[in-house]
DNA sequence: TACCGAAATTTCGGCAACGAAATAATGTGG
DNA sequence: CCACATTATTTCGTTGCCGAAATTTCGGTA
């Protein structure tokens, strides 16, 4: 017990203004809760909800893992299988790329994967030669539709827990939030002259 | 009512000052609507929430490497750095394992590059001496410290655009979905008896 | 005291992701 | 018809992460 931060029960602090009695408490309000003697100006709702929002995509992430195991399929390779499949069952690297926010090299190298286990196919572009076709073959798309199910039941089961009408705000208000991410940030401001400081800082050499 | 995100842009009718125009679209929209197709059962408010969670927290971590870089830090070091410095400057592996969503083995690799550095020292606990306890160093706390205001300067600038209130809705409605992920799942149902299939598939890789 | 299961951390081997540079094809302008 | 910037993809080398097994210590129990 290093100096067990043990936070006072919040019960105490309540909001007295709104009829939410929900005595409901996540590890992120202990989590926020740590935070507030260190950094006090720290708005308790953005990193809140921040926090969740990492919190849920890696548990979402961990749970559709385990299920397409069961599958013989990784996740990655499922998410793959996946974008190509809801792409009709053809694209380009590039799109790929895109849409499952990777770095250009790690798509040659999942397809590679894929192709190895006999799921997707390249075969250069006929129009635009230095392009490539990504065709998921039958194999592929019967190792899709196998493991599909399971993958939105995590999903549903936590989403479930909302009214209709409120999934329909939560989504609106992030896309809200996402519009400003994808709008181009104001350059960045305040970066100091000197990147290179004490230790072997530069080119983040390790 | 899961009103269908517009598929045409008409550039004509344009609500000239309204505030919360509903013409609102975003990346995510477009690939919700490219799955209608494949998949017509899916809600596009579960899966709209959901993808934007990703993104959006992939988001803010590319941005957090990129701000944090300029400090000659990398984002998994000022991470951990970060969390150790929310626990008033020091703390077990096992608790920035747990705050990092990490494997002990990657708490470990962490650790190890950071004393290199000087930022934190591990000495054994001298209570428990199973336990190590991870400190902070002044160099550590200081490089924290300097990198720190770039970190939440996005999660402001996009959660800026929602009222405070509507922060605190936002919030609450995702601790009730991550309570949801804390609940122990329904022990996993249908999972299939064989795993290994036709394909090389047995082994699936590792 | 000696034993045994649980807990905390590290070691090890392998894999996937990344950045940067290479390769190749396009098309644009002189 | 030849530079030259641009786009699409791959190659290369490095790195962090993970799962599994090993190591050390603790807590209880006989």
């Amino acid at each position: 017990m290093t100096r067990a931060p043990r936070p006072d029960r919040p019960a105490d602090r309540q909001p007295p203004d709104e009829a939410r009695a929900e005595e409901l408490r996540d590890w992120t309000d202990g989590h926020v809760e740590r935070w507030r003697p260190v950094l006090p100006h720290l708005d308790p709702d953005i990193e809140g909800a921040v926090t969740r929002m990492s919190k849920l995509s890696r548990h979402l992430g961990r749970v559709r893992e385990q299920g397409v195991a069961d599958y013989g399929l990784q996740k990655h390779e499922f998410d793959t299988l996946h974008e190509l499949a809801g792409r009709g069952g053809h694209a380009a690297p590039s799109e790929l790329r895109n849409d499952l926010n990777l770095a250009p090299a790690s798509v040659t190298g999942r397809l590679e994967a894929l192709e190895r286990r006999g799921f997707v196919v390249r075969t250069p572009s006929t129009g635009d030669r230095r392009r490539v076709d990504v065709r998921l073959t039958e194999t592929g798309r019967a190792a899709w539709r196998e493991a599909l199910d399971v993958v939105g039941r995590e999903e549903r089961r936590l989403l479930g827990v909302l009214t209709p009408d409120e999934r329909r705000r939560l989504s609106d208000l992030l896309r809200r939030v996402l519009l400003a991410a994808e709008a181009p940030a104001p350059d960045r401001p305040g970066r100091p002259e000197r990147p290179g400081r004490s230790t072997a800082a530069g080119g983040h050499g390790h």
